[in-house]
Order: structure tokens, then sequence, then C-alpha cells
DNA sequence: CAGGCCATGTCAGGTTTCCTTACATAAGCC
DNA sequence: GGCTTATGTAAGGAAACCTGACATGGCCTG
């Protein structure tokens, strides 16, 4: 599984988004509502951001500090998206989790203990 | 900032640590009860995992398939937990979080755009 | 300068998610 | 059979989130 597939796996409440971007709740929504983020959402229709979001969060935060107004940031971003979208297979958020689930399932140590090398790790952990 | 201070970030709300683990919300604050793991609390009380808390979740389940009680994961982690502990500087949450919001402050492509480079990359890659 | 627009703050009312506590139960063991 | 252990489930309440509406300060622009 790349890492792409763990970036993209919906995991944050907006409170959680709230404290790694600095941004305030009614900012996020706005820059949903205009298009610059897309969460997820919940069953229960919360939103729930993946590590890209919180990324594009961050830019679409610097871009406005540089004066960008949001069509601007809208425009900005959306170049960058060509240079993307070369993916290989696609998963669904459940088989993402899924392998999680299954991560320390994988090799052992001798001492039988596991050395946490499932696949959570290269979440920030490049193996 | 180490990768550690990362693992350690509050970040998730049990009702995706359900997701990534596989286990019930019984089943953790059941082995949260007996010490298996410490997630933090948000100001009103509610649970908030890491990265480390989910791993540790992850191997908690595996113990208990091949068998042990939960006195017998206890030890059984207890053990690996001296093989840690050789940690550096502590930082607070905030203060990572803060270092989180200005990863995007940093070095920047020639074109001006961003090259996600920033430290919440470093959440997944090692660089 | 008056009038607009844009980005954000704030409040209200309702829903979802989470909290603790307590009781129920299946499986394993003496 | 009668414990203990791990888990399910339900109740009542609190926290966090949702949408929608209105308020406002800063900036343009005529």
């Amino acid at each position: 599984m790349d890492v792409d597939a763990r970036k993209r796996l919906p995991l944050f409440p907006i409170g959680i988004v709230q404290r790694l971007t600095g941004l305030s709740a009614r900012q996020i929504r706005y820059y949903e509502q205009h298009e610059l983020v897309h969460p997820a959402r919940s069953e229960g229709n919360q939103r729930l951001f993946s590590f890209v979001d919180v990324e594009r969060l961050l830019e679409v935060r610097t871009l406005l500090d540089e004066g960008l107004n949001m069509a601007g940031v809208k425009a900005r971003l959306a170049k960058r998206q060509n240079r993307r979208r070369s993916d290989s297979a696609e998963l669904t958020d459940e088989q993402v989790y899924q392998h999680i689930r299954q991560g320390l399932l994988e090799p052992r140590t001798p001492s039988g203990v596991s050395e946490f090398q499932g696949d959570l790790f290269r979440f920030y952990r490049k193996h």
C-alpha cells in the first residue's frame, strides 16, 4: 500500500484541525464552501479531515496571507493538482483501515514482541 | 523536532480509533481502565489518542489474541517500555501544534508554490 | 464618502458523538 | 455449580459538531 492511501484517510474532526492549522472552525467551513478542501463526512455528517486536507489548509492559510482571495487560492491550488493525479489503484477508506488493523500481524522480533513495524508506522516513517 | 513528539500528539477521538483498530469503544475504555493505554483528554474530558496509543492498542489486541489476559498484556508491554524512555527534550502538545502550523512557512520551490515539505509531512515520511 | 463585497465572528437550535455508571452474559476455570 | 474475566448494552448527561442567520471591520470603487 502506498503512502497516499494513508494520507487521504479521514482521521480528524474539525476541533483537532483547528489546533493543527490555527484556523477557526468558521474559516475551515468557509474554505470548504469555496471548494478549497473536501473533507470526508462521518455517518452522522460530521467532517473528517485527512493529512492531505490539513496540508491543504495550511497552504490555503499561507496563500491568503500572501494576499490572495478565495478564487485566487483555488486557482493556485488547481495548478498543483495537475502535477499529481498519477495514482495507481484506488482503495476504499475501509480497506485502508482494515490494512492498518492487520499491521501488527506481520513480522516479529525473535523475542516475539512486536517492534512496531506495522503499516501504521509508515504514517510518519518511510521504512 | 524528532518524530516521537508527533507520534505522541493527541489527535484522534475514540470513534476513529475504533475504526483504526477494529476494537469496540467498550474494549478501548476497558483497556485504559487496566492501564494498557493512557490517552490524553480534551478540555471537555473526551479521550484523544495519539499514534503511539493506536499502535499500543493494536499490540494489545494481538497479545489478547495470543491468549494473554489484562495482567499478562500489561507485563509484556511494560518490558518494552524499558527499551524506550531515552528521549531528549520534552515538548508540550501545544508547542508541537504550533510547530506544525508553521510547517509551510518554510522553503519553497522556485515557482513559489509550496512543495508540501512542512513538518506535518514527516508524520509519514522520514525525510 | 457612501455603498458593496469579502472574510470572519458569533449566536441559536438541533444532532451526533462521547462520557460514566450500572447491569447482563458468555466463556473459561476451580 | 459458582467465580472471574472480557465484553455487550442501555440510560442519562455533557461535549463537540452541524447548519443557517445576522453582525462587522477592512477594502475597493464609483
